[in-house]
DNA sequence: GTCTATAGGAAGATAGAC
DNA sequence: GTCTATCTTCCTATAGAC
């Protein structure tokens, strides 16, 4: 195998391992499967990661910041804030849709450093992540079309992050689409239920009804 | 050890099961680790069960089960509707509080069994049970204290059984007690604000605000 | 039905040549 | 830095006596 700089055979490792797990699951992501991925072998493995347990740290660091990634570029303001409510809801789901394998892989890698004593750390800061990633969109879009909040900032983006995180894990389980449109919109009348803009009226249709709104 | 019925074994060994894997979790519960806590030997073990994976198999019912006992037990009418709602999702949330092993096992095999090819039909029947007991709990809800619905009940059930499964595992991570009682109060605004009672009026009051109510 | 003992395999990690 | 070969440990499952 060609020689290469450890950072690069890292991010390489790093990568493989998410294709594995994302495609056969932590569990039988085993380091002999993740190195055949990868095209080395297992002592290139241990030349650039110390154990299985570094190698993992490294994999839950990559993936928070690909899905935050994708919660920011779902968000594009649109011509009016429930629009763009909608829109950046299907945006996140049609990311779901498109990746299931690697949603479930973020959820398998909370259980794990959940339970591996020492690791929690790293599912705190992955959550927080997304909390803060959240709120910070919020007040980006505040900027860009002026509204009041019901509800504190923080609190919203907190729910915004667990509500996500359960109709996701519940449609990887079930997988109903049409019914799953029916919940983001409504979800989408409540959140925009809970914002009001400057001139006093609310920024939702009240009535849950229509289908989703064109893009 | 005293000879007993193979079919008390196996309660005997899943309940077992069910303690090992809420404290150390699926992946650190062996054979081994379960006959221990079960105080039996491991060839006992072999001759209740076929295999590791059908002891699962019966752990994943066990735990179903129980999960849907704990959401019945958290619906007991009050005197509104919105007061219902609030003490119900406070009675789910205590149950979160005082097992947060048993809540984080429900994850985990989840998936488990959606990684484990054959096993998916498990993760899916055990969702299915989940929605199907919302949507029956809304529907007695609605004998006792008639109600108008502005979502279909199984939308409004599988919304609940998604998002209380989100701000769930939101909890066992971050676990902010403040924030998380804030949330509740929310969506008990955004749950009563979908009801219409028999004269016309929404039960809730339609401004975030208060603290939860007292029971 | 329950025991002790062990088969048989797969995992993570290392040794030492190149 | 990368290779092949191997160590050590732990797992599920079985064999066969009682």
């Amino acid at each position: 195998m060609a020689r290469m700089p450890s950072a690069e055979r890292r991010r390489q490792l790093t990568e493989a391992a998410i294709r594995v797990m994302a495609r056969d699951g932590v569990a039988r992501a085993t380091t002999r499967s993740i190195c055949a991925e990868a095209g080395v072998s297992l002592s290139v493995f241990h030349y650039c990661f110390d154990s299985k347990q570094a190698l993992l740290e490294s994999v839950i660091a990559a993936i928070t910041e690909h899905g935050i990634t994708v919660a920011r570029e779902a968000i594009r303001p649109r011509a009016t804030l429930r629009e763009t409510i909608r829109a950046g809801f299907q945006a996140y789901w049609d990311h779901v849709a498109a990746n299931p394998g690697e949603h479930m892989l973020t959820y398998e890698l909370t259980q794990y450093a959940l339970r591996r004593p020492g690791f929690e750390h790293l599912a705190r800061r992955q959550y927080e992540l997304y909390c803060d990633t959240y709120t910070e969109l919020i007040e980006q879009l505040r900027l860009l079309m002026p509204f009041e909040l019901r509800v504190p900032a923080h609190v919203l983006a907190r729910y915004l992050a667990a509500m996500t995180d359960g109709l996701t894990l519940n449609h990887l389980v079930l997988g109903d689409t049409a019914v799953s449109a029916a919940i983001l919109d409504m979800i989408t009348d409540h959140v925009a239920g809970l914002t009001e803009t400057a001139d006093g009226d609310r920024a939702h249709a009240p009535e849950y009804a229509g289908p989703p709104l064109s893009v």
